[in-house]
DNA sequence: AAATAGAATTAGGTCATCCTAAATAATAAC
DNA sequence: GTTATTATTTAGGATGACCTAATTCTATTT
């Protein structure tokens, strides 16, 4: 019986108890400005939201040094997190919506969409594990395994490696990785990586033999790797 | 290179504009007073929003007098309202949403889903003619055939009338009609009305004979008939 | 024509969410 | 350990969408 059962939060709180979800996740608690920076808008207006939400009891704010979602907003943050990735999976594989572009679109429709819709669009899909870009779908009772991957720009030379997942916050960036066939499942191994934060040469398996490709060091640490089982 | 084609329009800007066309429908301008009950706000808020939506050009208001939508303020209503119409349909259709749950659901969903989206779900329903409750789906280009239709509370006794539309503002309305046997396309027959705005008994036809069903004038009033070609 | 009922508007507020600019606190650099 | 940098917060505003209470307008009734 908390209090957002009866209020359902608005639009912009559930955005922010996604951000600090997960720069949360990276370990720290989450300061002010890289809330801000994640949502674009100024720290100052963060500060505000800050009081707000602490006021609420959905995170707890220690001045100066960050803030960390309570027990009660972090399900309020996996309830927003698990619609969000639903709604991916339903608007790609039912409706045909391009990879780039269901981020956007989950985006607006996650603040709308009721529980019950989205339990009906799991079931519709067989209630899967993960998004169209390789993030775990919360359980309806707010469990996930959050997987700790290492990203291409992390990861050594020589090694198979298997792409687990995509950051899918950009849509150009999901066109540019889908161009050059890196997507969940695919298989990359890492050629050379030129020192000075340069180009990282990879061999991307594809249909027919593989591709030698090179990516930036920003472009690779959005992509995360696990070593090949094989 | 209409204003709002740049700067989407709010949700309660849309939610106007709807009401506003559904009350123009009937032939007078809408009147402030009329808007507010409709949409559950004070009056003056309405004045206020009504400034505006006309300094916006998507209404004209003559003082005292009422409000109109403009063509631009027409379109809009329209696409909403398509939004809203082939969100119902799909909701019940595809995902089984009960019939007195998807106005709830598609009000909300309706400001949030792309054209892209509902056009997504339109082409997977064979783009339907009408809502499940019998209300007409504008096209794309934003046209309708608003059938002038009779309520059942004016219609007189004794003719076959087949059930065309019925409103769908209010769940607990919409199950009680199913109850009766009383949704679009149910044929029936006013046996009687009673004096005084008293009942209205029906005949209703059903699998294995037709029963018999008295209601009122307020909920009679909340269903469009027709007279049955047969 | 004056009185009055009812409808619409204005006046003055609230709340959530954002903003910029200024002030303050914490951390890092010398 | 003072100074500079950077992070954070406060001060003061704006906007959109609502509210209540008071006022003004229109239309109707006498």
């Amino acid at each position: 019986m908390t209090s957002q059962d009866v209020h359902p939060l608005s639009g912009p709180v559930e955005d922010y108890l996604k951000a600090i979800y997960d720069l949360e996740r990276v370990g720290e608690p989450a300061s002010t400005n890289d809330i801000a920076l994640r949502l674009a808008i100024s720290p100052a207006s963060v500060s505000g939201m800050v009081r707000r939400l602490a006021d609420q009891g959905l995170i707890t704010h220690e001045p100066y040094r960050g803030v960390r979602l309570t027990n009660e907003g972090r399900h309020a943050a996996l309830r927003t997190l698990r619609r969000h990735r639903i709604l991916e999976c339903y608007l790609t594989e039912v409706l045909g919506f391009p990879w780039d572009r269901v981020h956007e679109e989950a985006e607006r429709l996650e603040h709308a969409a009721s529980e019950d819709l989205i339990e009906r669009m799991a079931s519709a899909l067989g209630d899967p594990k993960q998004d169209p870009h390789g993030a775990p779908i919360p359980t309806r009772d707010g469990r996930v395994e959050e997987m700790r991957l290492v990203t291409l720009a992390d990861a050594l030379p020589s090694e198979r490696l298997r792409v687990r997942r995509v950051e899918d916050d950009d849509a150009e960036r999901l066109r540019y990785l889908a161009r050059l066939g890196i997507r969940p499942g695919s298989l990359v191994r890492i050629l050379d990586k030129a020192p000075f934060e340069g180009p990282i040469t990879l061999w991307v398996d594809a249909p027919g033999g593989g591709v030698t490709r090179a990516v930036g060091v920003g472009l690779a640490a959005q992509v995360f790797v696990e070593t090949a089982a094989d």
